[in-house]
DNA sequence: TCATATTTGCAATTTTGTTGCATTTGTTTA
DNA sequence: TAAACAAATGCAACAAAATTGCAAATATGA
């Protein structure tokens, strides 16, 4: 439930927050700008972005930016929090419906680099997708 | 050459466009806008906007997008062109220096996933890079 | 050198994001 | 359950970033 989830990132539940939530619950893809605000319906621009920032900041959602200036959000894992972001899947954008999604991965890829200290790898796919393919 | 490079995608020699290049020849990391601006000095904003559009349209540059909305772009390799962009790097972005690489890896990691087809992969890493180590 | 399509630079406009502040609301605790 | 207080909201004003249209300048091929 989505008090549950402000209340565990030490946040009011507010109405406006709920209905953010309400928006990505509603989805099993990721969700642009532009999305969320069609999303919600009527509201205020300025209280959209800083609950977005605020979400952000606590590890409710995280951003997913691929290539061709595509920016996303998408909920977290339950293991995110302020500082840490662990996310264990890839970011998959489908050219044909324009979806992105979230997917878990079984094994994820170990890369080691001589002289760089790799602390987080994130993994951006695109192609079709299951439900176009 | 730069003007080379300008004939080779078939677009027109102009100073400016050579300027731009020859700002991103002039380091070994990834530019962000701002680092363009400053770099070029004196400049048309809608101008420098057209030309990068140019460029990314071209496969002259590719974008580079990491978390924590930072938005570089680079020089591509050789083989890209319009509609291919075939980069066998990754990005690295260095937490104490803030700068961003293109890595060219010995073997990119094969991903599949089942009832997707994957047509690009692009990964991402943060850390702290060579110099900074 | 000329003709022509491309590119540039400027002005105006739109879109996007930010700041400050007064009001409202959620939560804690007595 | 009421009062107290910090957090969140909504509005207005502002600032920054990006886009559009168009006239003038320029690169290129004949």
């Amino acid at each position: 439930m989505s008090a549950e989830l402000l209340k565990k990132h030490k946040i009011r539940v507010t109405p406006f927050r709920i209905k953010v939530l309400s928006v990505f619950k509603k989805t099993h893809s990721a969700l642009s700008l532009s999305d969320l605000e069609s999303g919600i319906g009527e509201f205020d621009r300025v209280t959209l972005y800083r609950t977005i920032k605020t979400f952000l900041d606590k590890g409710i959602i995280h951003e997913i930016l691929m290539p061709g200036d595509i920016k996303k959000m998408a909920l977290c894992q339950d293991g995110c929090n302020t500082h840490l972001h662990d996310h264990k899947h890839l970011h998959f954008h489908c050219d044909s419906c324009q979806e992105t999604f979230c997917i878990d991965l079984p094994a994820y890829p170990e890369i080691v680099l001589d002289g760089f200290d790799i602390k987080q790898i994130e993994i951006q796919a695109q192609g079709v997708c299951k439900n176009c393919g």
